[in-house]
DNA sequence: GTCTATAAAGTGATAGAC
DNA sequence: GTCTATCACTTTATAGAC
């Protein structure tokens, strides 16, 4: 590995941003050229096809998000108040999920490749806060649906704070999410 | 208003559909054309820009939505079970929401009129959910929260759905979701 | 491994005949 | 009110020099 090398990893990087800020869809391979510094050869050079750029960095990002939630939900502490830090983690809301802005982004959701890459982290993430959920004492069935409702609560929340312009909205969502998986044992 | 004016109506429709199916920002001017059956200058004529067609199919949608909504949650029965009712109601999960997508459709929310429109649903939408949970007996804040998450549980179970491909992951989200809301007076 | 130049197709929009 | 033809621009991608 040369030097040169750190040329894919500015791409990789420059793509994470763009695809965020934007969508992948609506992100163009010249974009990514034009905020990388790279030159134009360079990129198709590691690159052969926007697809190959994209899978690069859907799945950079999807690591980092599921790392993310891990920390969260592996934490010190009770079962039920690790799952609670991880509905509550502060999150840029009004940005959106960089993973679940992606299953309204048709160019990822037409991608077979892509899509099971976001696939792959619902299903991860669902049976990393089921788990916990069983471990505070929920049996099997409970401890699942509660999971998928916390995780909707929270790209719900996110979808609100978009949709309103205030990142209040999802705090709400959440607020009323803990409040009652407190109340209720 | 002569015969002709169902023209305008096609394609309203049209784009309503391919809106609904890939955005639309991915949704060209020449794809709702050719989907109608209308001429290209037809078009141009009842529509002079992409923005106007966007407004008034997002605004058919969007007030579609909401009636679908307010005959769920001010139908019989008493005020807690209305909003199970619209929680639970059958959705085609696979597809998304036709107006929570467009909170990642940037063709809409760098648009300040449709961005509008989305901000308008969301909020009628939630303002609603609030009213019908002070009906059933919640005090202010907790309506307000409670309506939040259960907007964000509905909006969630969308993305949960799409991402794994299966509509199960949003029922599973109602039904936690609607078990904790059953528990807690 | 990187560059410039360019191709083929699609985009939103307009012109002007009918 | 609707038509065909066309414009200026952007898209993804390739060619071939360096």
């Amino acid at each position: 590995m040369t030097t040169t090398t750190d040329a894919r990893e500015r791409l990789v990087a420059t793509a994470q941003e763009l695809f965020a800020a934007q969508g992948v869809g609506p992100t163009s391979p010249r974009q990514v050229l034009a905020a990388s510094g790279v030159g134009q050869g360079s990129l198709y050079h590691h690159f052969p096809t926007k697809h190959d750029l994209a899978v690069a960095a859907v799945g950079a990002t999807v690591d980092e998000a599921l790392t993310a939630a891990r920390r969260d939900l592996e934490a010190g502490g009770p079962a039920l108040e690790r799952v609670i830090g991880y509905v509550r983690r502060p999150r840029e809301a009004l940005a959106g999920c960089k993973v679940g802005r992606l299953t309204s982004d048709q160019a990822v959701m037409d991608d077979d490749g892509l899509r099971d890459v976001v696939t792959a982290y619902f299903v991860r993430l669902l049976d990393a806060v089921t788990a916990t959920l069983r471990d505070a004492g929920l049996p099997e069935a409970e401890a699942r649906d509660r999971a998928h409702t916390a995780v909707a609560v929270v790209q719900g929340g996110y979808v609100l704070a978009r949709a309103t312009g205030d990142p209040e909205a999802m705090r709400a969502a959440v607020r009323g999410f803990v409040a009652m998986l407190k109340e209720t044992p």
